[in-house]
DNA sequence: ACCCACCCCTGGGCGC
DNA sequence: TGCGCCCAGGGGTGGG
C-alpha cells in the first residue's frame, strides 16, 4: 500500500501491535521478500531473533523498526505488501512471505506480499535512521520539512510538476494517486514546467498535497481493493473523495467537464481538461 | 540533474 | 473455458 497515508495506517498499527515485542522466530517463506538482506535470510533471522523492537518509524514510503540492538528492521511495501498482526492460528495468506513470533506468545507479525516488489531487511546500527533511507526525503506531514527550501528545490529543477512530486529524494510519500489530486487542486497540469511555477502558486501546491495527505490518513486512506489494508486488515475509506483519480469519464466536481486520463512515465494520469489545461509547448 | 527504457512480480479484467 | 493482452497506490538500475 503505498503511499504515505497507507503507510502510515501501517506504521501506527505496528506501534500498536509489535513495539516493546520481543522477536522470538523468524520465518522466511520467499526469498525475494528479504532480497535487499544481501547478507541472506540466514544472517537476516540472527540479527532479529531475540532482539526487542523499540518503536515503529517511517519516511514518505519506507518503515523502520529499531531494536534494542541499534539496528532497524526496515520495509518498503512495494505495490502490493502487507504488514499484518494477526492471532497465529489464523490460516495463512495465500502470498505470506515471511512471520515473526514473539516471546509473549501473542499476535505475529505477517509480511504479505502478492506481487513482491516489496521487502524487508536489517540495516546495521540504523535504528536513528537507516542508511538505505537516508536518501529519501522528508515528507510533508513531517514538522521538519522546511517549505521554503521545497519551493527553492522545486522551482531549480528542470522537469514537469507530476515528475517532480513523485521524485522521493525532493518530496517523499507522495504517488501516483495524490500527485493527481494535489494537482488538480491546484488547477496544474502535470506537464507544466517547474521552472515556470510561481513562488506562490509553489506553496499554494504543497499547500493542497498537505490536505490531501492528511484528509486521506483522517479516512484510513485509500483502498480500491483488499490489498490496500491496515495491520488489522481494514480499509481506508479515502477512495469517494478523489476528485480524478480513476475517474476517466466522469464530471469533474468542479466544473463538469469529463475527466481525462493520459499516459505519463509509464502510467495513467487523471485530470480534468478545462481546470488544468495542457501547458502550450514552449510556455508555462 | 535528469530522462528514458526496462526490470522486478502476480492477478484481475477484458476482448476474442 | 482459455489465451493473450493491458492494467495496477512501488522503486532501482544503467545508459544517454
Amino acid at each position: 500500500m503505498p503511499e504515505l497515508p497507507e503507510v502510515e495506517v501501517v506504521r501506527r498499527g505496528l506501534e500498536q501491535g509489535v513495539a516493546g515485542r520481543t522477536v522470538t522466530a523468524v520465518e522466511v517463506r520467499h526469498p525475494r521478500a528479504v532480497r535487499r538482506h544481501v547478507a541472506g535470510e540466514a544472517d537476516f533471522r540472527g540479527l532479529l531473533e531475540g532482539r526487542t523492537i523499540t518503536s515503529a518509524e517511517r519516511r514518505g514510503k519506507y518503515l523502520w523498526l529499531p531494536l534494542d540492538s541499534g539496528d532497524a528492521l526496515t520495509g518498503h511495501l512495494g505495490m502490493s505488501g502487507q504488514l499484518l498482526v494477526v492471532p497465529g492460528d489464523k490460516p495463512d495468506e495465500t502470498h505470506l512471505r515471511l512471520r515473526f513470533r514473539f516471546t509473549d506468545g501473542g499476535r505475529e507479525l505477517r509480511f504479505v506480499d502478492q506481487r513482491t516488489f516489496g521487502g524487508l531487511a536489517v540495516v546495521a546500527g540504523g535504528a536513528a535512521l537507516p542508511s538505505t533511507i537516508a536518501h529519501i526525503a522528508r515528507d510533508p506531514l513531517d514538522p521538519a520539512f522546511d517549505d521554503e527550501a521545497f519551493v527553492r528545490a522545486l522551482r531549480a529543477r528542470r522537469t514537469v510538476v507530476k515528475r517532480a512530486l513523485l521524485d522521493q529524494t525532493l518530496v517523499s510519500g507522495i504517488g501516483n494517486i495524490y500527485a493527481d489530486e494535489s494537482l488538480w487542486r491546484a488547477r496544474l497540469h502535470g506537464a507544466r514546467p517547474t521552472e515556470l511555477i510561481t513562488r506562490p502558486k509553489a506553496r499554494e501546491l504543497l499547500a493542497h498535497v498537505r490536505d490531501v495527505l492528511s484528509e486521506s490518513l483522517a479516512q484510513g486512506g485509500t483502498s480500491f481493493d483488499a490489498l490496500y489494508v491496515s495491520t488489522e486488515g481494514v480499509s481506508g475509506l479515502f477512495e469517494r473523495s478523489l476528485n480524478a483519480y480513476g475517474r476517466e469519464g466522469e464530471p469533474c466536481p468542479r466544473c463538469g467537464a469529463p475527466v481525462r486520463r493520459e499516459a505519463f512515465m509509464n502510467r495513467s494520469s487523471y485530470s480534468c481538461p478545462r481546470c488544468q489545461p495542457r501547458p502550450r509547448p514552449g510556455r508555462g
